[in-house]
DNA sequence: CTTCTCCCTGTTTTT
DNA sequence: CAGGGAGAAG
């Protein structure tokens, strides 16, 4: 799906300099045209809180947008009327939570007003400020090559960094490296100090509190020294580059002199900075979103936020979209009896005037694999009654309450694509192969040459320790490596061999051997090279590993530049999982199954909600009243992606690792709900059913 | 110092 | 049901 859409999205990012120079033209920007002019008729197709925020031209404005009510819509008429007002395309920068979203609303826009809604610039808050800091990142010292570490790749360099401190050795008790990166994270997401952090959210780890600071502050010197950024850094940096560069922030703000932003209530401060920065000169900024759909709370997200825009953007228009087009009413009492409970009242109560006699119903499994059955059996009758399977979806709380399920469609020959979850990205075999790529972008990334060299056989940490020191450092990486490891000795021999050959290979990489630099032939090289070591490292499993890897291949044909893929695989890395994707027919369709998180922004008509049980959803991991009501307000988020049917269905029998066979209960979100509004039904094995 | 093996843990959610 | 971590052997 949509490789020419990605890439103009990659494109239209790219081009931020060249804009700067169309930008003076745009100085004087048409004035305001009356109604008569435009060529979509605004009045006749949005309702008049739509129409408000849409015909909003500058100065701020935040639109509090309940679900289904034409959020997206308003959005893209919005940019529409823009551009037919005579705003550049170019001068509009459009912030949303995933790059796909951007893309989904830039096509539509583009059935409006024609291809020049392509030249719109947009993403997330990331690649936008991975880009911009390639561009101007030198202003901060900062190389135009520097690597973007993930959350494993963040991990592996405190633990790195700890084994070398001598931290936690001894004391078994001492915090993962995966609480301190996230005690890290969390305090940057919050700006908060990381001491103060882990006394609000993290009070276990008060005793090690001196050595997790020791930690962070020479995380960021080793990040600092070898050009590494993690997801933070991307917006801090960029906020610091702002802050301190008025000339960039000034070249930038007129760049971009309508900023729009989708799930507002989603982003945290920093985000905030950022766009209070970037609309500095013209303070043109549109937010939107809605409070009772905030659900990122782990990433330090507040869904007060969006109540301190007006505060952020004093003299902020608010608008108000409480009409839903959504779903139909039953599907809406369900969601608003759920909200209603919340402990704290949110904005809005939605209504609709889609009337319909069917209700969401309750349907209680007896166990886990009935509830599975049911599912597939609906999803089957649904696709008789003429229903696409592309308009259904089954989502859950966390991505492994699907496994069963999974299976389940698969002997029903159901085809389906999972999103959310685990990343193939994020497998070994793809970290391995691309390390070995980011080393060329970057030879300063000592977080791939350790991946890389403790592979090589008779190289260890410590080993590895040694030569990257040396090879950071060093103008060709590929000799020194060669050299080094000569010195390792005879005792060593295995391990000089095998620098040896990673030494080749990467002189090769970077000659571009067989004649060619791009990114799929460079890949084909490392994997060639990697195979012999895959095949020993996962005796078991390395045939499905060895598909990964082809897979994989295919994804990276369509780029051109090793740094675009590169970026590209850690900001909004490929997500489908594989196997099943390939074998879909495209006329055929297929049913989605996602998180919640994942599904966040998008609608099907018909949607199953498995594993409503307490203690799944909300999960064990909620304990804290704060946190519960994030879980009220997923569920809310949940019920609120149906338009016409909902299920919401849980097994009576569980299985707990603890405490064995449970008897499950329906959610406490949808436990007391009235009878009427959410009827109930249990399950029954028929006669001629064989089990 | 490296590697192998066994045990244990622990399992939201995402850029 | 993995993947990581700790401990022992080469």
């Amino acid at each position: 799906m949509g490789k020419l859409v990605k890439r103009a999205g990659r494109d239209r990012i790219e081009a931020v300099p060249d804009r700067i120079i169309v930008l003076k033209n745009a100085g004087a920007p048409a004035q305001a045209a009356d109604e008569a002019s435009f060529r979509i008729k605004y009045a006749e197709v949005l309702n008049a809180a739509q129409l408000a925020a849409v015909t909003h031209r500058n100065g701020p404005l935040l639109v509090v947008a309940g679900a289904g009510s034409g959020k997206t819509r308003t959005l893209i008429y919005r940019v529409a009327r823009l551009i037919e007002s005579g705003v550049p395309p170019g001068a509009i920068l459009l912030l949303t939570f995933t790059r796909r979203a951007a893309q989904e609303m830039l096509q539509r826009v583009e059935q409006l007003v024609g291809e020049r809604a392509g030249e719109v610039a947009g993403g997330t808050f990331h690649s936008f400020a991975n880009t911009v800091l390639r561009r101007y990142g030198a202003a901060l010292g900062l190389k135009p090559n520097f690597t973007i570490l993930d959350r494993s790749d963040m991990e592996d360099v405190i633990n790195l960094l700890r084994t070398r401190m001598g931290l936690g050795s001894r004391d078994r008790r001492f915090p993962k490296k995966g609480t301190i990166a996230e005690a890290i994270s969390m305090a940057r997401n919050k700006c908060r100090a990381l001491e103060e952090e882990i006394e609000i959210d993290f009070p276990h780890l008060h005793d090690h509190t001196e050595e997790i600071v020791k930690l962070a502050v020479s995380y960021e010197a080793y990040k600092r020294e070898r050009a590494l950024l993690d997801y933070d850094d991307l917006l801090y940096r960029m906020v610091e580059l702002l802050k301190e560069h008025e000339q960039v922030r000034k070249r930038l703000s007129e760049t971009y002199r309508y900023i729009m932003i989708d799930e507002y209530q989603d982003t945290n401060r920093i985000q905030a900075d950022l766009v209070r920065l970037l609309a500095a000169t013209h303070h043109n900024v549109m937010a939107v979103g809605d409070d009772a759909q905030s659900i990122y709370s782990f990433r330090g997200a507040n869904f007060r936020n969006i109540m301190d825009f007006p505060t952020l953007f004093p003299g902020a228009r608010v608008v108000k979209l409480e009409e839903n087009y959504r779903s139909v009413q039953g599907i809406l009492d369900v969601a608003n009896e759920v909200i209603s409970r919340a402990v704290e009242k949110y904005t809005k109560v939605l209504f609709t005037q889609r009337r319909s006699e069917v209700r969401p119903l309750l349907v209680r499994a007896e166990d886990e694999h009935m509830q599975s059955r049911f599912v597939a059996q609906r999803i089957l009758e649904l696709r008789e009654e003429g229903v696409e399977l592309g308009e259904i979806a089954v989502l859950f709380r966390s991505s492994f309450h699907s496994f069963d399920l999974e299976l389940e469609l698969q002997r029903c020959d159901i085809p389906f694509v999972k999103r959310g979850g685990f990343k193939f990205i994020e497998t070994a075999h793809i970290k391995d192969v691309l390390a070995h790529l980011r080393i060329v972008a970057n030879p300063a990334d000592a977080v791939s040459w350790l991946r890389m060299l403790t592979l090589v056989n008779g190289v260890g940490n410590r080993r590895a320790d040694r030569l990257i020191e040396e090879l950071v450092n060093s103008a060709q990486p590929e000799k020194t490596l060669a050299e080094s490891a000569s010195k390792l000795g005879v005792r060593a021999q295995a391990a000089v061999e095998g620098c040896a050959r990673l030494a080749a290979l990467v002189a090769g990489l970077k000659s571009g051997k067989a004649g060619s630099t791009r990114p799929a032939d460079q890949l084909a090289s490392v994997v060639e090279y990697y195979l012999p070591i895959m095949r020993e490292a996962y005796p078991d499993d390395y045939p499905k590993r060895e598909r990964d890897l082809e897979h994989f291949q295919n994804l990276t044909e369509r780029y051109r530049s090793l740094e675009s893929m590169l970026a590209d695989m850690a900001l909004e890395p490929p997500s489908d999982s594989i196997g099943d994707v390939l074998a879909i027919d495209p006329e055929e369709g297929y049913v989605t199954l996602s998180t919640i998180h994942s599904a966040k922004g998008l609608e099907w008509r018909v949607v199953f909600l498995i594993w409503a049980a307490d203690g799944r959803f909300p999960g064990p991991m909620s304990v804290e009243p704060e946190e519960l009501e994030e879980e009220r307000r997923l569920m809310y988020v949940a019920s609120t992606r149906a338009r016409d049917e909902l299920y919401l269905s849980y097994p009576m029998y569980m299985f707990d690792r603890s405490l064995g066979h449970v008897m499950g209960r329906a959610s406490r979100f949808l436990e007391d709900l009235d009878p009427q509004i959410l009827p109930t039904a249990m399950l029954q094995e028929s006669q001629d059913e064989p089990a």
